[in-house]
RNA sequence: GUGGCUGUAGCUCAGUCGGUUAGAGCGCCGGAUUGUGAUUCCGGAGGUCGUGGGUUCGAUUCCCAUCAGCCACCCCA
């Protein structure tokens, strides 16, 4: 007898049964739903691409964290690590049959070979949105209202997007004369919300090798609390000056109140500069923005993005600029697992019909066709089980609803409509066309949502 | 990639200072109740103690390696 080959995955990729892709498809429905009501097109590229591409002008660290290998025939190549290197390859190549501004969303999996921890793993999806080909501050306000609707569509709780401005960093550190060791200075600006003003002021003494006096103006500006209005005021002194800093706080001060001004006001809150953040992808040039749970801000940012001016430099003279961002949806999923916001609902039907008396399958399956037809969803048991164990397995699925019919209800015409939430039973008269069930029916599900 | 912690039934976890047949709760299957699910009672299945090696008369227990998970760093979605 061979040995059995054990059954596993590799690590950092994840199965997905039915109880964590039905979450998981409702949020890219969602997702979906949203773009597309901004009219944003669906669009995708191959996972694997030549390495080259991928490699573009990636540093050491994307270069650890890429999936590379030859393939048959010998080439170089990679999977993709994001959508946003793809999509630059992909304007460069098609921009002529696609105009601009081109919109487009694509949702997919990337892949890192990078350590794993909860939240994090080794083959992810990212639902990106991007508007390429316009330099107007209209698309950046409509990404943070795109991300504003997304988050408020998906059951996340309270949330706030915090929203910066490369340009405000870039001009203080030109002032500072610090814009050579600009990455270094970002990096540990951006780590403020962990480690403090201390840890910061740490870093930038030693790594960077900043003095007591730049780090305080660096300090200054990533410290500042208050409303919007009077943190850019504050902004906007530090960076007097600096033509790039003084555009970056005009920007950033009218996507601000576009924003508040599309925005009803119970939302207006969750919208904050916060001029520490800078996100890590050095091909941002304007504004940039993440998004965190207010019920656990700890699990990181779940969406975000910002606008690069410059991303298919390496593959065309074109200049083709561009703004999006993205949902990280396994971290949001791992969130809401965690805030224990998942509803444990195990079928896509929501009216289970036991199979109860044996001789009268096809009238079974004529009754849900006729459902089906009307919009509703019935799942027909396979077999002829004790009424009891069916209604077990219907409970512990989460159906909405069960329709009773055994022999005295065929022979009335009848049939028990079973609320499974509550108990509750009420008989239905239905004609061929179960005109009043399928009333009945839509009123508990309507009633219950 | 570096460092730390963990790995016993489908799940959550006991336990073995190295010693014969490894336990609980929940879940699952069946019955009490052959036409009604979240209660109750009874019964049942399911584990080579992550995997491989070493030490030992004997290893699930000790040691090493490896795989996986979690945490921190790095980085980032």
């Amino acid at each position: 007898m061979a040995d059995k080959i054990k059954p596993r995955t590799l690590k950092g990729f994840r199965d997905y049964p039915p109880v964590t892709m039905i979450p998981r498809e409702w949020i890219i429905e969602t997702a979906r739903r949203v773009y597309r009501s901004y009219g944003f097109c669906p669009m995708d590229t191959p996972s694997l691409e030549h390495l080259e591409i991928l490699l573009g002008k990636g540093s050491d660290e994307t270069d650890k964290q890429l999936y590379r290998f030859e393939d048959h025939g010998g080439r170089p190549v990679g999977l993709r690590f994001d959508l946003t290197v793809p999509l630059a390859r992909f304007v460069a190549q098609h921009i002529q049959e696609l105009g601009t501004p081109f919109k487009r969303y694509q949702i997919a999996n990337v892949w890192r070979g990078e350590n794993t921890q909860r939240g994090r793993y080794r083959e992810f999806m990212q639902c990106d949105f991007d508007t390429i080909g316009t330099m107007s501050l209209t698309a950046d306000i409509e990404m943070i209202l795109v991300i504003n609707d997304l988050l408020s569509a998906l059951n996340v709780g309270e949330f706030t997007i915090h929203v910066n401005h490369r340009g405000i960093l870039n001009g203080l550190l030109e002032k500072l004369e610090l814009a050579d060791k600009a990455n270094r200075v970002l990096r540990s600006l951006d780590k403020l919300a962990k480690i403090k003003e201390e840890g910061v002021r740490k870093e930038l003494a030693g790594a960077v090798g900043a003095t007591d006096s730049q780090a305080d103006q660096l300090l200054a500006l990533t410290s500042l609390a208050g409303s919007n209005e009077e943190m850019l005021a504050e902004a906007e002194k530090l960076t007097t000056g600096s033509e790039i800093g003084e555009q970056g706080v005009a920007q950033l001060r009218e996507a601000l109140a576009a924003v508040s001004a599309a925005l009803p006001g119970e939302a207006q809150g969750r919208i904050q500069f916060a001029p520490s953040i800078c996100r890590g992808l050095d091909y941002y040039t304007g504004i940039v923005l993440e998004t965190t749970l207010d019920e656990l801000p700890g699990i990181g940012s779940v969406a975000s993005g910002g606008r690069y001016d410059n991303l298919t430099d390496l593959y065309t003279k074109q200049q083709l600029p561009g703004v999006g961002a993205s949902l990280g949806l396994d971290r949001l999923l791992a969130a809401l697992e965690e805030l224990g916001r998942l509803e444990q609902v195990q079928t896509t039907a929501q009216v289970f019909l036991p199979f109860f008396e044996a001789q009268r399958r096809d009238d079974y399956l004529k009754l849900a066709t006729s459902l089906r037809k009307a919009g509703i969803g019935v799942e027909f048991f396979p077999e002829a089980k004790k009424l009891g164990k069916q209604l077990q397995y219907a409970n512990r699925r989460g159906f909405r609803i069960a329709l009773v019919i055994g022999g005295s209800e065929f022979d009335n015409r009848e049939c028990q409509v079973k609320n499974l939430a509550t108990g509750d039973s009420k008989t239905v008269a239905y004609a061929d066309d179960a005109t009043d069930l399928i009333a009945e029916i839509r009123s508990i599900l309507a009633s219950s949502d």
